[in-house]
DNA sequence: AAATAAATGCCAAAAATTTAGCTTTTTTCA
DNA sequence: TGAAAAAAGCTAAATTTTTGGCATTTATTT
């Protein structure tokens, strides 16, 4: 299951902010939400999440810290694959030139270096 | 405001066909949507949007054609960034690197040249 | 030009989501 | 160790979302 569709607003919400910071509890994540509803609310959703299967908790002292169940890197390329489908046709290069593009951007030298570097691997890769 | 937070599940999944499709009717969404609700309660969906600014649409034949109102442009740009900082901490080379250890990504020779030209032409611009 | 087909407009019911109150449990600390 | 604080468990109500029916309008076709 695609662990952004099909979710309901809040649901999505409280997703991106376990998936941001890796792991958190309610209170948390109360903290983070726009128009933040009570904690016993988010509890709720929270409950809901890990019946869907998306996350589980641990116990820590006396309260629930809460993180994505499954793999990081699976949930990373559903992401990126999801916007790339949806606003790029699929072209890595495409979303690439519009970053660069982006005013805000600004990526410094050295950034820009292992990303070449990491492209010249790619391309030998492919050489074989 | 955000284009793609803070919609309901079904305002999300049109947006996401009409920002892929460019532009659509409530027809085409209806066949792209899952679990495809009626034709009429798309209608209402779409309605809603063009209510809260986030699409347009015009009269061509008998129907109606609907397209997102903003730039497209920006719209990247703010999926971009909403995915860059929720899953790579806003670096570039992460999400780079994602996409190139998918196995299924598969970018041709081509296509890597022109992504390491972009690249030297932004180092040349940094150094400016 | 009339009949038909296919779209929109309006609206209210059904379903899902979201919320928080109250109780119970667990931890803290005086 | 017992009172206070802070969290979870449970449940029901409020709100939002989602749905489609029916009437109306617009285009097509014969």
């Amino acid at each position: 299951m695609d662990p952004t569709k099909d979710l309901s607003r809040r649901e999505r919400q409280i997703m991106q902010v376990i998936f941001s910071f890796g792991e958190a509890t309610a209170k948390q994540i109360v903290e983070q939400l726009p128009d933040p509803p009570s904690r016993t609310a988010v509890r709720t959703l929270l409950t809901i999440l890990v019946e869907k299967g998306l996350l589980k908790y641990k116990r820590v002292g006396r309260e629930f810290v809460y993180s994505p169940k499954g793999s990081r890197e699976k949930a990373k390329r559903g992401a990126l694959k999801s916007v790339l489908d949806t606003f790029f046709g699929g072209s890595l290069e495409d979303l690439i030139a519009s970053h660069f593009a982006d005013p805000k951007s600004n990526i410094d030298d050295e950034t820009l270096e292992r990303i070449a570097k990491m492209i010249e691997e790619a391309r030998e890769d492919d050489h074989e």
